[in-house]
DNA sequence: TTAAGATAGTTGCAGATGCGACCATTTGGC
DNA sequence: GCCAAATGGTCGCATCTGCAACTATCTTAA
């Protein structure tokens, strides 16, 4: 009978990893700011872009279906963290960028992701961080992900 | 100002790898077989261990709530995959154990899951494989997640 | 023995999210 | 220029899943 080890399969590993990696984030990001999943994906990159993007950047970017985002956009706007304006080439898109209320919230995040992160890679030397970040990325290629900022901007025209 | 690229951003990356591995995953437990993550998870727990085990069990070892376990364990016994039988020593708990039919789809299903794997992580040579798994295991222990079998029965008891 | 607290499992409810339909606008072929 | 197809974004709907309350049972300690 053929057997399978779930706690070999490295398919479960990575949900479970990432399932309690994200729960370890989210004191940060939603306990103290509000903010779920979607909505830290729409700051992150926006926030890191210095030009203002589209919500299908954002979609295509975070690989998070557009209604989501379109979702977790409303929702910022409500609260004055990100605002839009009409795109004069296109006016079905539009341009989202932080407000300063949306500015000063990223610049407390940050930090404060960064350091969570660290805690939790702080298991790994780090010559095995940058071990683990390459084998990622070997598997994202092989799986067609967009692995950096520029891949993001060719693929979608910027 | 602080920066964070979210393609650099170890969370991120492990959320959004898990996220496509499992939908290539989906192909065959769900399209083929009609079953979801949590279904899926008690068949192979159930499917791995010799001897029945209970909701309970699985739960704390797939690390899934126990009324996303609970709804699978009906939705399994009612396509009589799964059976399950009181337990003598204490009434509130039931041992679930694979039927004759439960069996025969898990014994087809688990090669076609490893062949999956396989081919995603076709990426890495055997070596990187290796490395890759230490690397996960080393996070996984700080994070405090059961990795071996033998860890999951001493701590639940069996 | 009994009462309080723990534990196994179920279920109602609410929040989150993907899908698909939809509208408005733009693009491309003729 | 015009119509069909594509694209950006919104929204209703269905599904999934976690939480918390609940029942039933077991354990512990007085």
């Amino acid at each position: 009978m053929p057997k399978l080890d779930l706690f070999k399969f490295v398919p479960f590993r990575l949900n479970r990893l990432a399932a309690e990696v994200s729960l370890a984030l989210s004191s940060e990001y939603q306990e103290r700011y509000g903010l779920d999943i979607p909505e830290w994906r729409v700051l992150a990159t926006i926030g890191f872009r210095n030009e203002p993007c589209s919500a299908q950047y954002i979609s295509h970017c975070t690989r998070t279906h557009k209604s989501t985002i379109s979702r977790a956009v409303t929702a910022l706007m409500r609260r004055r963290l990100v605002e839009r304006v009409e795109n004069a080439h296109d006016r079905r898109e539009f341009s989202l960028r932080l407000t300063r209320k949306g500015k000063a919230l990223y610049e407390e995040l940050i930090p404060r992701l960064l350091r969570k992160e660290k805690t939790i890679m702080a298991a790994l030397s780090a010559t095995e961080q940058r071990e683990l970040a390459r084998l990622l990325g070997k598997i994202e290629k092989n799986l067609d992900l967009v692995q950096t900022r520029q891949e993001a901007d060719e693929k979608l025209g910027y």
